[in-house]
DNA sequence: GTAACTACTTACCTTTTAGTAATTGGTTAC
DNA sequence: GTAACCAATTACTAAAAGGTAAGTAGTTAC
């Protein structure tokens, strides 16, 4: 019989993964995060075009993102009426993540296009 | 009309986090990674054991990892013949991305608790 | 009153993902 | 020869993801 506490050491990193896969779940999710995260807030039509994202998928994500404390919606009083989405705070705790990938995927495209 | 320079960043870094989605998609392939990762070689047996992945997609998702050299695999001479599969050195360039999530996970864990 | 702008929402469809269960193929032990 | 072990693979299915196109709703400008 193995070592049980690495296999509970293993099990925590297994679901910490897991945990955070089911947050940032998808293709978009991230891609919206770090457009909000670097570029400040975006209104809905914006971030539409900026992401090439259709209206049902983005607005699908930001409401899950907006469910679990990464964005906030902010509706505008202004003529027609604007919503205004950020990302919040405790989407700046993702940051690290999001930065890795971002360099990770450049690395990576450097490395596939030199072979 | 906007900054275009910014635009091209923008567009780098969209495309940048979606080619490492494209690499590590799915539910299990960081999970697999972290485990070869963090604890070495491991069978086709006992990685289908110690992540719960049913052999159908293990077999699948290691595939895929092998042609993004992200894994190694290797046939041994035993009896019965067993396979190895092994975190290459590029996987080592993962790591960041891998460990980020995973206190990312953990910390996001402890705050929906204490909520 | 009709066109235009914003921010969605709905209906519909296709593709992808992930899972179970059973099977294959090669080898060894009894 | 038959049961057992390992590493897959195949067939089948259910569920989720993601996309298009069209419609809704509120407001304003002409």
């Amino acid at each position: 019989m193995k070592n049980k506490s690495s296999d509970i050491a293993c099990d925590n990193v297994h679901s910490a993964i897991q945990d955070t896969l089911y947050v940032v779940n998808g293709k978009w999710k991230l891609v919206i995060l770090s457009i909000l995260v670097n570029n400040g807030t975006k209104r809905f039509g914006e971030l539409s075009r900026a992401s090439g994202i259709s209206p049902r998928i983005l607005s699908k994500e930001l409401h899950e993102l907006e469910i679990n404390q990464l964005v906030s919606r902010k509706v505008c009083d202004t003529k027609p009426i604007t919503v205004e989405y950020s990302s919040t705070e405790y989407a700046e705790t993702l940051k690290e993540v999001i930065d890795a990938m971002i360099r990770w995927g450049q690395n990576h495209r450097r490395k596939i296009i030199g072979q």
